[in-house]
DNA sequence: ATAATATGCGTATACGTATACCCTATGGTC
DNA sequence: GACCATAGGGTATACGTATACGCATATTAT
């Protein structure tokens, strides 16, 4: 048989150069123990020469499997199409780099919520499993996620991890962080802490962020008033509204615990225009270490979100999930960044 | 033959129930017109019920096409191994969105430069075509580009276009753009322009911008002085260092115009040490409009490059490519951004 | 009416790899 | 010396799809 050295080589052609069958060479190079040293040394040699390659599509449609991991983000229908939430941006490199660590490429989408993606990645063998990152309400689609774990679908998603789960789920600490910010502004004494922060199950991170808070203060022997607790999303807009509305009904408070940084920025904007001194009158703390926290006025204290080990968490656990295995642990620390907004 | 309707559907299950061969299916799930309405309705019909989707891996594997394009980012090698350039990140969700739209899965890595990532992506058939961005300097890796182009692989990189190009390239109009800063410094009322870029092929684009610049002044009739060209790198200290060595050679300039923003930033803080008033004293326009651009005090002028059409166009680009016809337009027109640093 | 197309589909096969199974030589065991 | 394990590797085949080809029937042209 001539072999044709212009197309791109295959395991025949090596087969053929080192003198034995092509399944001999798929055993060398994946390196099962019934071949004998030479003969694998040599297949390897004439590989590398020939640049040669193993077919990915070929090897994943016989073995089934596809050493690769399917990355979805979901977004909330935005104006500006291109924009994506730089906290889930920011875990994009730590996953790709786990990935590539781990030998796994990494398939990249993003979808509307109310597409049909459990079915599309479920079953066209694109992927070995799923991450799942979006803005956290997964209320919304409770249905798909079930379908998945129907179908036995290997998926991870970032989310608040002390929440009924469905699936497996990898996220911070929000409980831990939120009574050590609680813990840091009762230690700067402050007693009438508010919160603001989205109080329905859409966000269970705000609600964990929030008990964590009351756990600091019961540690303290402090009761937290529920009068101090304001609804907001995460947005500069709502948190002022929140703030401003917090103001308006006269309920005395000494330290804001905003759930993220957003609201944080918009409140402090809130406090400024009520000639309120921040962190002397009032002192505040946000999360999310987003980059403008370093750059307001005072700069903001915040909760930093371990983002680079939440990357590498969601490949290991996901990984672990596919070999049938489960995960050793699915919650990462936070760590309180200490800033102007609640030095006194 | 039985139907173990419990394992993922193929194309035999449907053809099993429509009655018709495997083929027939995949024809009509394909479009091809030699399937009559009827038939193909039915076996739509089937496909839908049974949540049948392609086998990408078989698909691909007898096509020879996978439908996917993988997006290859270089990076320095840096200390902190999660940073992204958030420049190119900007560009990922267009990117995304644009193959998302052409029907094409997005398979991303990360790559030093010295892996031999040519190699693997080339052969692998795990991709239709590549999409490389970097840090601009492909010097770095002319050979294997040379190698990539040589083994007819499909690829596009952003970067400077009117260089002298391997392969295919898109990226912004940085001479136009130069220009239109330059045009703008003159229409204030400046006269003594001096840039801040790399001077050497490794940075084509900053020799562009100067390009430009030097268009604008030759324009008006102005002779752009050599001695008010100053070497940097992208990055604020380089700046920094690039406006101090100026300033130390006394020769007297009305403007600046920086590479880029982290150098006109660094060159912001060179002149307020100097207690040189900007704009009053010195004007100054960066490049790329990154968030911290409208921070500054005062609030620099920049040019915002096209990132969502920079997506879109590379992607059109590549599938152009792919499809064996040359794309119409690689140049992306920038805009000026105009904000207190010229404003006189 | 007969030949020339076209329509709609079945038959056979290729894509490149991985694995179940089988076979042949060794070498050691009793 | 008959017996069996083991190493090393060949044979056959499956993974699920797409396409070249052929073959009827239906349609039109002549």
């Amino acid at each position: 048989m001539g072999r044709p050295p212009s197309s791109k080589p295959t395991s025949f052609d090596i087969a053929y150069l080192a003198g034995v069958s092509q399944p001999t060479v798929s055993r060398a190079l994946r390196g099962s123990k019934s071949v004998s040293a030479a003969t694998r040394a040599n297949i390897e040699r004439i590989a590398r020469e020939l640049n040669y390659t193993v077919d990915k599509n070929a090897s994943s449609l016989r073995s089934q499997r596809t050493h690769t991991i399917a990355l979805l983000f979901f977004e909330d229908p935005t104006p500006d199409e291109s924009m994506i939430n730089p906290f889930f941006l920011s875990m994009l490199g730590s996953i790709t780099r786990q990935c590539a660590l781990r030998g796994y490429d990494l398939l990249i989408s993003f979808q509307q919520m109310h597409n049909d993606w459990h079915v599309a990645y479920q079953d066209s063998h694109r992927s070995d499993g799923i991450i799942l990152l979006g803005y956290g309400d997964y209320q919304l689609y409770r249905a798909k996620l079930e379908h998945l774990v129907e179908m036995d679908t290997k998926f991870v998603r970032w989310g608040s991890v002390s929440e009924d789960s469905i699936g497996l789920t990898v996220g911070s600490d929000n409980i831990g962080a939120g009574e050590a910010a609680g813990a840091h502004l009762i230690a700067i004494g402050r007693r009438r802490i508010a919160f603001l922060g989205d109080a329905s199950a859409h966000a269970p991170e705000f609600q964990d962020r929030y008990t964590g808070l009351c756990r600091a203060m019961a540690a303290a022997g402090l009761a937290a008033d529920p009068a101090l607790r304001q609804n907001a999303v995460s947005s500069e807009e709502s948190g002022y509204a929140a703030a401003k509305a917090l103001l308006a009904r006269g309920t005395a408070f000494d330290a804001i615990f905003a759930g993220s940084d957003l609201i944080a920025i918009g409140a402090m904007r809130a406090l400024a225009e009520a000639k309120l001194r921040c962190p002397q009158d009032v002192a505040l703390i946000g999360f999310d270490d987003i980059p403008a926290a370093s750059q307001t006025s005072p700069t903001l204290t915040t909760v930093m979100q371990d983002m680079k080990g939440a990357g590498e968490l969601l490949v290991d656990a996901l990984l672990r999930r596919i070999d049938g295995k489960d995960p050793e642990r699915t919650m990462l620390p936070a760590r309180l960044i200490k800033r102007q907004s609640t030095a006194v």
